[in-house]
DNA sequence: CACGATATGGAACGATCGATAAATAATATC
DNA sequence: GATATTATTTATCGATCGTTCCATATCGTG
């Protein structure tokens, strides 16, 4: 595609900055939810007509899908960091993880909590196919994590009776709450503390 | 109210049974979330005409409040009669709850997961209300479970160093995300495991 | 410079939303 | 038996929904 990005295409440019646009919108799904999130909504908080809209996303589940790519390209980056950082032990790689959660989720600029988790928790049947995209975003993550647990597990760094499945879905299941807990007004010592207790549990190798 | 039960009041009698009426929009609530489900889907899952759920309830929130009661007093209720049964130890009433926790929320024949954490995980501003009643529920069941484990630590069940609020918290997070994994497809078996994982290193007095 | 391709923005579309009106019905009360 | 009260049912309301239409604009290309 930087074939196409050097010749630009024919056609009227597109005036508005779709990243910028997806930003707010990425705000105002995580804050509101897909379901309570309308059209006029997008439009008053992107400044960008809703033809225009359609005409770059095709339609409201477009840009939704759009607006997981780009919170995945952004926030959960930054969140899972420490996962795939191959400098860190299996515990401090969990450990970054936790701490950044607890600092993203009640970070007081962005809605609290977690967006993959909160933004679809619940729809009709005519939006099942935009839940199916956020779960498959959230097992994906899972998978990932699980997946360093048991690197960990081979190279020693897990109790030898640990199953890294368990604990990586453990340690999912407490951020996943964390997310809960944060949309409830939890401040970040809060959320820490929770963190230090999920830690209290590792199956370090002796 | 029993003298306005024996004495019916003047006017003509409800055809529709409120109580079922209520079960019916609970299950719907808790599968598709408040901002999803219309007074449409309500109307057609309970049989219960428009104007009639009006006269009973005032009006969409106002149903939405007396199925949170409903819930309460049903599906909670069973939840969380460990942390309210005096002749288990502290430790048993938090492993009964969370094995509950478990089992109530895979449970094949109701919608995954904890009505209470998803039914309105995100609304839009003109439902703020409703929103504030379940986040209420939920501080509220957290303070009973917290109040639980401060009896446990007065009467010396827990570790002298251990503070209550702090694995009161992390136990109820805990459990939002094991309704958050329910309702991405988790087993009662995966529940289980992750409620073991939480009751690991339980911080016992000795 | 004309043409084709694509974007923009305001207006408007059909469908659905939550809620109410009006006629009728079913009771208790006097 | 008339009256008052409350519920039911069907139709309808104004508002909002997601989306498209249409006139216009802005580019690249031959």
């Amino acid at each position: 595609m930087t074939e196409t990005k050097a010749r630009r295409r024919a056609g009227r440019p597109r005036v508005f900055d779709t990243d910028a646009a997806l930003d707010k919108a990425v705000r105002l799904f995580w804050q509101r939810g897909y379901e309570a999130t309308s059209m006029a909504d997008l439009v008053a908080e992107t400044g960008v007509a809703a033809a225009s809209l359609y005409a770059a996303f095709d339609n409201k589940a477009g840009l939704f899908a759009a607006v997981i790519e780009r919170y995945a390209a952004t926030f959960s980056v930054h969140l899972y960091a420490p996962i795939n950082d191959p400098a860190l032990s299996t515990y401090e790689a969990v450990k970054g993880l936790l701490e950044r959660a607890a600092s993203s989720f009640s970070e007081p600029g962005t809605p609290a909590g977690c967006f993959m988790y909160s933004a679809a928790a619940a729809v009709s049947p005519a939006s099942a196919a935009i839940e199916c995209l956020l779960r498959d975003k959230r097992i994906a993550a899972e998978a990932l994590l699980i997946e360093r647990l048991q690197r960990g597990a081979a190279q020693g760094e897990l109790a030898a009776n640990s199953d890294p499945a368990v604990l990586g879905k453990f340690i999912n299941t407490v951020m996943e709450g964390m997310s809960v807990q944060a949309r409830d007004g939890a401040t970040i010592n809060e959320l820490l503390s929770i963190a230090k207790m999920a830690l209290d549990r590792w199956p370090a190798a002796i």
